[in-house]
DNA sequence: AATCTATGGTACC
DNA sequence: TGGTACCCCTAGAT
């Protein structure tokens, strides 16, 4: 997909856009919105004063890029003083000067100086602590700065299925054994399995009536079950391949009561976790609330307070022990329990509000540790392996490892800066760790604030060796523009999965395309393979909704991709196919 | 084309 | 405890 790169600034606003995959179509004009409007868009919401008729400066090379300054009549629309302005200077942000940095928040300099900016480790220093266990652990720290593994660094997007979903996608789930299936979700609650390898074939369902935020898959069974929990307040088993959901816990039973129901009545599920050796599904709530529920019976155990009134974000099990539980809370804790000092009855904070239970602090009975933050957490994973080491990601702006074994709560093993500020409209970024580094340190995350790569403002992905706090990879395409919060590496194969707005995108390693498309291909029963480089797209235009949940399984392999592709009137709605494209394909003038 | 707003959000005053 | 600002967002509606 690289190569669908801007190479040439005489091109033309069309031509710059980056709607590459629909040349042929009369869905250029909608297509061309998506790309286009969404780099427009950040322009057009400066709202500065002046902002409507402050776009002259910008050169025609870069069309699409309007300016947000204007030369005279300078007012800030982040200060409101006069004498400078903030905001695009075609792809490069202009920070207010008087505003502390917005990457590490620190007053006193701006993000285009900050010195994390391109150093982001330096925030830890190593431990001057004596002893054995502060020796191992300051070799932890600084005895093994060199990366370790080999990882591949670059990457480029292998497939991407455009406009999947009606709303942003909010999360992503590798199938556990079936290689090329992964599962989405988003925020208006579908559930959609989507087919990398033949890009073309997915499923959308719509188990939920809110934003979908997480789904697991449960153990046993055909290895199509699985478990989502909802902003609804609702936790269902799902099956994947038929779209059948049984309730498991609904926290509103009654709905919503107009005039009654406010937010502090109406309880959401954000996060969950499913316990495989104990057959134990675990889902937070919006009040604190842990909720143990036994998918087998679909019946509630128990449920526990653990943090007071305030939202959990991610619960992990522990991989290798499985009586370790951790969370992530907007309460800026992230907090380890251990299972098996469960109280035998519920917790409560309120019980006239919540029924009868016990009052306790939170979490008093089973909780094992605290690990404070700056802000809220918006997650907190065991590394996937050992579990012996805890990743978080806190919304200022810093991704922390804490060492569960040789670590206090009181600093962390590792901090870096990396700019992932929650902004409202944005899935929570959530930096994941890669299952298949056997040494634990790279971690996955995408990034909210722009970098200018040739013209372009393009909202990298940043692959972090944690061990060291390098960064290895940022993962970028031309093609996508919009911030990419949700990322997952696959548990075996080479891959990333990323999901930015109502998209899904697969990348893989440059060098190893060819030799894997290969295999992928033959496994497929498909035909002729890829030349290098080549990225496959499908398109789904939202009218799809209707009859989303059509079947379109009669198509394998690449031939029936094609004739989808060719024959777009005849073809499930409106599918686009693009293949096979290695510079930027011809357009049709606009004007 | 430009502007509005649904969404369902936090932190600080 | 209400009210509102927030600093680089998104997509659909008007």
């Amino acid at each position: 997909m690289a190569r669908w790169a801007l190479s040439n600034a005489q091109q033309d606003e069309e031509e710059s856009s980056s709607s590459s995959e629909e040349e042929e179509s009369e869905d250029e004009e909608e297509a061309n919105a998506h790309t286009n409007a969404e780099v427009e868009d950040q322009e057009a919401e400066q709202p500065g004063p002046s902002g409507a008729d402050a776009e002259t400066d910008a050169p025609a090379a870069k069309g699409k890029i309007k300016m947000s300054l204007s030369k005279t009549g300078q007012t800030c629309h982040v200060c409101g003083k006069k004498g400078h302005n903030a905001g695009f200077i075609g792809s490069v942000y202009m920070d207010c000067p008087n505003r502390p940095c917005f990457l590490c928040k620190i007053p006193g300099h701006t993000t285009n100086s900050c010195p994390y900016r391109f150093a982001p480790d330096q925030a830890a220093p190593p431990s001057n602590a004596v002893g054995m266990l502060a020796s191992v652990r300051g070799r932890e720290q600084t005895g093994r700065v060199e990366p370790v593994v080999q990882w591949q660094r670059d990457w480029q997007v292998d497939a991407a299925v455009l406009r999947l979903h009606s709303r942003r996608c909010t999360c992503l789930e590798f199938h556990p054994t079936q290689d090329k299936l992964v599962l989405s979700g988003d925020k208006k609650g579908q559930v959609a399995i989507w087919d990398w390898s033949k890009v073309y074939e997915r499923h959308v369902y719509k188990p939920h009536k809110a934003l979908t935020n997480n789904i697991r898959f449960l153990p046993g069974g055909d290895g199509m079950s699985c478990c989502t929990s909802s902003s609804d307040g609702i936790l269902k088993t799902f099956d994947c391949e038929t779209g059948m959901d049984i309730e498991m816990l609904n926290l509103n039973p009654e709905g919503w009561i107009p005039g009654e129901s406010n937010e502090k009545t109406w309880g959401m599920l954000y996060g969950l976790a499913v316990c495989d050796s104990r057959n134990l599904v675990i889902a937070g709530d919006t009040h604190g609330y842990l909720h143990f529920v036994d998918p087998r019976t679909s019946r509630r155990l128990c449920q526990h307070l653990v943090h007071k009134r305030s939202k959990i974000n991610t619960i992990d099990c522990n991989p290798a022990d499985a009586n370790l539980v951790v969370t992530a809370s907007n309460d800026w804790t992230a907090r380890l329990f251990d299972l098996r000092c469960l109280p035998s009855s519920d917790t409560h904070a309120l019980p006239s509000a919540r029924g009868k239970g016990k009052e306790v602090e939170p979490g008093q009975a089973f909780e094992l540790m605290q690990w404070p933050h700056g802000r809220l957490v918006n997650a907190a994973y065991f590394s996937p392996l050992t579990g012996r080491k805890l990743l978080t990601t806190c919304a200022d702006n810093r991704l922390r490892v804490w060492d569960t074994w040789l670590g206090g709560s009181d600093e962390p093993t590792r901090s870096v800066v990396h700019s992932h500020d929650f902004n409202r409209y944005l899935s929570p970024f959530r930096a994941e760790w890669d299952p298949k580094d056997p040494h634990e340190r790279l971690v996955m995350i995408g990034r909210y604030i722009s970098e200018d790569y040739g013209g372009l403002a393009l909202h990298p992905i940043d692959l972090m060796d944690m061990g060291s706090g390098q960064q290895l990879a940022a993962l970028t395409d031309p093609n996508l523009t919009t911030i990419t919060p949700v990322n997952k590496p696959h548990p075996r194969l080479d891959l990333i999965i990323s999901g930015s707005s109502r998209s899904l995108y697969a990348w893989r390693p440059t060098r190893e395309t060819e030799a894997e498309e290969m295999s992928v291909r033959k496994a497929n029963g498909g035909g002729s393979s890829l030349p290098v480089g080549s990225a496959d797209f499908v398109c789904f235009n939202h009218e799809d909704e209707a009859d989303v949940n059509d079947s379109d399984d009669e198509g394998t392999g690449k031939k029936k991709k094609r004739a989808a592709g060719n024959a777009k009137t005849s073809a499930n709605a409106k599918t686009l196919t693009k293949t096979n494209t290695k510079q930027p394909p011809a357009k049709k003038k606009k004007k």
